[in-house]
DNA sequence: CTTGATGTATTATTTAAACTAATACACTTA
DNA sequence: TAAGTGTATTAGTTTAAATAATACATCAAG
């Protein structure tokens, strides 16, 4: 389910992040589905249960994910993940992302069949669910 | 010119490597200008040289700035810096990026309307030097 | 040819972040 | 009640970032 990449430079709950918001994203988890607990999935990684922990608040705050003591971790509806502060830092990337594309020499035309090349992969892959 | 953030978590290389992309790719720094020297841009900042040359080789390496022995540091002249690698690693980013927009909920249409204003702000930006 | 500036490299040290470890507590469910 | 959950705290270790002090090769100017 999550494979850990010790020759990544990255720190372990950044890469524990990502591959939980590509679970989520892709729809391998569902909403309100439960994830493993903190101490299931430190076990299953053999590493320390507070960098789960870090890492699910971290999901938690960027609204991926929600905690009920007691209970467990589990996916968000939707509605929770669409925060307007998210919104406002993912189209902050998008521009800095483009600006570079633009610089290297991408023209719109390019850029946007990107984007629509990206967005039917993404579709065809959904429906396949 | 350089303005560091103490608060902001990542390190000062990369604030640096960030901060000195946006000049090249806004156009402030122009092809072939020649950069503070990684002694000069360290006494500025009041930060050790060393840091600024890791800040410097990593832009080399993405073919941003070229340097030169006993000359300095200049901005590479744009073919330089359409490498494959690079742009795979650009193709990467959006498609991640856009993965997480469709996710929150947005349309395709609504993300190349997005696309299409950033690039409509750029190239006004770029028209006015 | 000397001098001062440049990029580059090396080694050692300090500082900060990431990670581990061991507990503790409040809550939920069976 | 017991076992499992999230959460919090404190301490220690390990790793990365940043500093510090040099050294060397190259280039341009005097």
């Amino acid at each position: 389910m999550l494979q850990l990449d010790y020759r990544d430079r990255r720190p372990l709950y950044e890469q524990i992040k990502e591959k939980m918001k590509e679970l989520i994203i892709n729809g391998i988890l569902k909403q309100d589905e439960r994830i493993p607990s903190v101490r299931e999935l430190a076990q299953l990684l053999t590493i320390n249960p507070n960098t789960i922990q870090k890492a699910y608040k971290d999901l938690e705050v960027e609204g991926f994910i929600y905690s009920i003591r007691g209970r467990g971790s589990f996916v968000a509806p939707l509605n929770d993940v669409i925060n307007q502060t998210r919104l406002n830092e993912l189209t902050k990337d998008l521009e800095k992302l483009i600006a570079e594309m633009m610089y290297v020499g991408l023209t719109k035309e390019q850029i946007i069949s990107s984007v629509d090349r990206i967005y039917k992969e993404r579709q065809d892959k959904m429906e396949d669910d």
